[in-house]
DNA sequence: ATATAATGGTGACAGGTGTAGCCTATAAGC
DNA sequence: GCTTATAGGCTACACCTGTCACCATTATAT
């Protein structure tokens, strides 16, 4: 929907944070968080928070206090991070991407056997 | 081996174009490919090949001319590169990013074929 | 030899990113 | 009510990135 391409490494931790939650999050819950997690300072997101505003990455809600909330899933960002990861790095091809996998041994011999019968009934599914 | 970690977007078009030659390449032959590929100017690619050289991803060699080799394979930097974006975006899971894949119709039928078989054989072998 | 084209060195500049600081307003504790 | 802890507004600043521009030095072609 919007052009929520660039989030940057640090403002994707706070989008984390914001999918975590099914309801708006205060700012002072989420300093909480990554205060502790990531030893950020106060300033610090809150200027991420800020940055993701005017991206239209989150909206932001007055409450009793400034709480934020995702405009974007984070399945749905996954899945265009993936689409464009994939291009760029795999010209495109899942396929490679998944043998790369493989070879690479990133796949645990359990994921392979619940992959191969995902594949198998797949293949048989799909028409 | 060495922390390339850092290439930026332009910079990793100009590694392609290292990458795709298997011996250095001159600055003029990365120039004409660019400019016309990307439209680029000639002071814009020097300036990529120059931080590429600062970064550690390329070594420069006084030929006749300037040439430039990459100091990372394309695989290994595409390896190192998904295994970030793995653990970055998938937690790590190898498994929910093939699923994500599949899920996303990002596998062609006969790509699901092709794997099918792949992981049949693979799940067999694998003890 | 000269004009022209290609090379190489260095500087620049706006916009993005990581990481705060300072000051004020307001809510909470005693 | 006064003090202290939170919250909110704005500023800063260095480094990274995408894009060049300018100048001097060689090759090349005629």
């Amino acid at each position: 929907m919007h052009g929520i391409n660039r989030i940057s490494e640090a403002e994707l931790t706070v989008m984390e944070v914001l999918w975590a939650s099914d309801e708006p999050v205060s700012t002072g819950d989420i300093l909480k968080k990554l205060s502790e997690q990531m030893g950020w300072d106060r300033s610090t997101v809150r200027t991420l928070l800020k940055r993701l505003v005017e991206k239209g990455a989150v909206s932001e809600k007055k409450l009793k206090v400034l709480s934020y909330l995702p405009t974007v899933s984070e399945e749905e960002y996954r899945n265009t991070q993936t689409k464009k990861f994939l291009k760029r790095l795999y010209g495109g091809s899942a396929k490679r991407l998944v043998a790369s996998l493989v070879q690479n041994d990133e796949l645990k011999p359990e994921d392979i056997e619940e992959l191969r019968k995902f594949f198998n009934e797949e293949g048989a599914g799909h028409e």
